[in-house]
DNA sequence: ACCTCCCTGGCC
DNA sequence: GGCCAGGGAGGT
């Protein structure tokens, strides 16, 4: 599903194309993809005939800025994906938002569960929004390990919880947070707080490989083929997880069967010999 | 810091 | 035919 490296994947893929494209037309199927833009009938208003300055992205959110001081704003929610298209190409079902650029391409905004959204903010907007009580980007602002350390010093919640709270870090989402713990050997239970600096500094070196590994691979396709990138094909990194999905299978490392628990809603795998 | 809700394809 | 997956917002 969608987790910063899907995101990045999906910008890289479409940064070339938006950048510098003016949009033509914008059609919404859906309109409850817009319910997080106060007045609906901006979205279509202030994306027409503006041209698209450049493509961001800070954790899971895809921020297109366009001339104006608007910025489009995507998030693809667990089951969201964009689809860079001509605009004869057919039509898969679901496709709940078009924006239509000069150049004869499409960007297709496809979302069966519909927990995405699309947006177009102005400056205050964006600044009152969810968006601006973001933490740090996991891949481009993660903090040093004695930052980390204060941050979750005194915390009481669980270090996994923890690594999915975007006001905490901006990024991980279910698993990438499994594998970053994976790979710091961490168990995902241990209280934030009662990291000790050698753990700290295992779970902060984590992070970064494990993002890029899931980004080389051009994120994480599940057997629902639910995310996919621009041009259709499915992400590789699912064969290369560690853990998450992994229930019962030997771990990587040691050969103990996976663990699989239900941890704040969330499916959380583990080996409980190589995390502790 | 916790719980509930939203939504739908796919699976049992 | 019913249940599950789950990011984020809103509420308690």
């Amino acid at each position: 599903m969608p987790e910063l490296p899907e995101v990045e994947a999906t910008r890289r893929h479409l940064a070339p194309v938006l950048t510098g494209a003016v949009v033509t037309a914008v059609d919404v199927r859906r309109e409850r993809m817009l319910r997080r833009q106060p007045r609906p009938a901006d979205f279509s208003d202030r994306l027409a005939g503006r041209r698209v300055e450049s493509l961001d992205r800070h954790g899971k959110f895809l921020m297109a800025r366009l001339e104006g001081d608007v910025t489009w704003v995507t998030h693809l929610g667990m089951s969201g994906r964009l689809r860079l298209c001509a605009p004869t190409a057919s039509e898969e079902a679901h496709t709940n938002v078009v924006v239509a650029l000069d150049r004869g391409r499409e960007v297709r905004f496809v979302d069966p569960r519909t927990f995405g959204f699309v947006a177009a903010f102005l400056p205050d907007e964006l600044a009152a929004g969810s968006m601006a009580r973001l933490g740090p980007d996991a891949l481009t602002g993660l903090p040093a390990p004695a930052g980390l350390a204060g941050r979750l010093a005194g915390r009481t919640a669980a270090i996994k919880p923890m690594l999915l709270d975007q006001g905490f870090l901006a990024g991980l989402g279910n698993i990438y947070a499994d594998e970053v713990l994976f790979r710091a050997g961490i168990a995902p239970t241990r209280p934030a707080g009662g990291l000790s600096p050698a753990e700290i500094a295992s779970l902060h070196a984590a992070i970064g490989p494990v993002l890029a590994d899931g980004l080389a691979h051009g994120g994480t396709s599940l057997g629902d083929l639910a995310y996919l990138l621009p041009d259709g094909r499915a992400g590789e990194h699912l064969e290369h997880l560690a853990v998450y999905g992994r229930e019962g299978e030997p771990c990587r490392r040691c050969g103990t069967p996976v663990r699989r628990a239900v941890l704040r809603a969330r499916s959380t795998f583990w080996c409980e010999r190589c995390q502790r």
